[in-house]
DNA sequence: ATTTGAACTAACAATTTTGTTAGACGATTT
DNA sequence: AAATCGTCTAACAAAATTGTTAGTTCAAAT
C-alpha cells in the first residue's frame, strides 16, 4: 500500500530537528524518533550525522539563494517597481520560512572549511543580478529621477532591513508589545516600512 | 606573587568559548583547557555548565542593552544629531563586539523559558527611551522638518541595518568582495551606509 | 525454487561529556 | 600546635551520544 519512504522520513525529521537546534543541538536519536524508525536507519541511509546534516544544509543555502535571485530577478518591469516588488516577495518567502536566515547563519558561521565553496556560489548568484540592476539604475541616474548609489549596499540595506526582524523576533517582539500582537499583522507592517525606506533612499 | 584568579580564568574562558560555538557546541573540558585549570574546578566554582553559561549569558544581555541605551540615551542633542549620533556610537559598539548578536540572538531563541524575564527587562529599557524620542521627534513633525514616523519601526530599522551585517558577515563578504578587502573598511562604509538611509527615511 | 540484495532490527561497542568524591595541601585562626 | 577552611587534584561514575554489526525479512531476479 504505502511504499514506506524511511529516507524521505528522516530527511523530514532531520531538517526539523537541525533547523530548531543547529548541528550541535540536534541528537540522531532524536531525528529518528521524530522519524518513527530505528537509529540504526539513519545511519544506513547517511553513514553519519555529518553527512545527514550537510544534506540538509545544501538544500537550505540553495533555497536561500534561489529566493534573492526569483524576487529580484524579473527583468521586464520598471527597476523601481521591480525593487519593490522584490523586497515584497522577498519579505513573503521570509514569512514562509522564518527560521531558515538563523539557522543558515549560525551553520554557515560554524563551519569555516566552506567558506570558498560558498563564496562562489554566492558570487555566482549575485554578480550577475548586481550588474544587470546596476545598469538599470544608472538609466534612472542619467534621468535624474534617483540618486546614484552602488546596487551592493542597496541590496544589503533591502536584506538587512528584510531578514533581520526574523533572526531576532524573540527580542524584538517585547518592544513592540501590542502592536505586534499577531506575528503576521507585525510582518505586514514591517514589509510596508521596508520599501519605504528604501524608495526614500534612492528617489530623489 | 600572583593571586591566581582561578574563577576570573574560567569565566574569560568560558566566554570566549561560549561565544563561538554556544551552549551546546560548547565542552566544559575545553573551557577548563583553556582557563588553565581541572575540569573539576569548574564545578566547584559554577555547579553545572548551565550555570556557568547562565553567567555569561546574563553579562551579554545586559551589556547589549547598555548599549542601546547608552548610544542612543544623550538627551541634550538636537533629534537628528542625536540619531545621526546614536546609529554611529552603536555600530562602533558593534565593531568591537562583532559575535555579540550572532551569541544572543542564537541562545536567546532556544531558550524560551527565559522569555518572560527578558521581556520585562527589555521593554523596561526600550519603553523610556522611546516615548522621549518620540516626543522630540513629535516636535519636529510639527515644524514641519521631518515626516510622521513610529519610533519603534525607526529604531528597529536602525538596528535591522547596524546589526545584521555583523550576523551575516561571512555571507555579505563574498558579495562585496574585492570593495571589502579589509573588513574595518568595509563597515566604515556601511556605518556611513546606514546612517544616509535614516536621515533620507525621516527628512521632508 | 533458489539466489540475491536492499531494508531493517536488536544488541552492542566506543567515545565523549558532564558531574562527583575522597582526600591533599597550605594558609589562617584559635 | 591543632583545628578550620577554601582551593585544588586525581580518579572515578553515570549518562548520553554516535556509530557498528550480525543476522532477519521480504520482494524481485534468475
Amino acid at each position: 500500500m504505502k511504499p514506506k519512504d524511511t529516507e524521505g522520513e528522516i530527511l523530514r525529521a532531520a531538517e526539523q530537528e537541525f533547523m530548531l537546534k543547529g548541528f550541535d543541538g540536534a541528537k540522531t536519536a532524536s531525528i529518528a524518533r521524530a522519524a518513527g524508525v530505528t537509529h540504526a536507519m539513519l545511519h544506513y541511509y547517511f553513514r553519519t550525522k555529518e553527512q545527514l546534516f550537510d544534506r540538509i544544509l545544501t538544500d537550505k543555502l540553495s533555497l536561500m539563494g534561489r529566493s534573492v535571485l526569483v524576487s529580484f530577478g524579473t527583468p521586464d518591469l520598471p527597476v523601481l517597481e521591480r525593487l519593490k516588488r522584490g523586497i515584497g516577495s522577498h519579505f513573503d518567502f521570509l514569512v514562509e520560512n522564518p527560521d531558515l536566515p538563523r539557522f543558515i547563519v549560525n551553520e554557515v558561521f560554524s563551519r569555516p572549511e566552506r567558506y570558498e565553496v560558498m563564496r562562489e556560489n554566492i558570487s555566482r548568484i549575485a554578480d550577475g543580478l548586481m550588474q544587470q540592476l546596476q545598469r538599470e539604475m544608472d538609466v534612472l541616474v542619467g534621468r535624474g529621477e534617483v540618486v546614484a548609489i552602488d546596487v551592493r549596499h542597496l541590496l544589503l540595506d533591502i536584506v538587512c532591513l528584510n531578514v533581520f526582524p526574523f533572526v531576532a523576533y524573540p527580542l524584538i517582539e517585547p518592544v513592540f508589545g501590542p502592536v505586534a500582537a499577531d506575528r503576521s499583522q507585525f510582518f505586514e507592517m514591517r514589509k510596508a516600512e521596508n520599501i519605504e525606506v528604501i524608495m526614500r533612499r534612492i528617489k530623489k
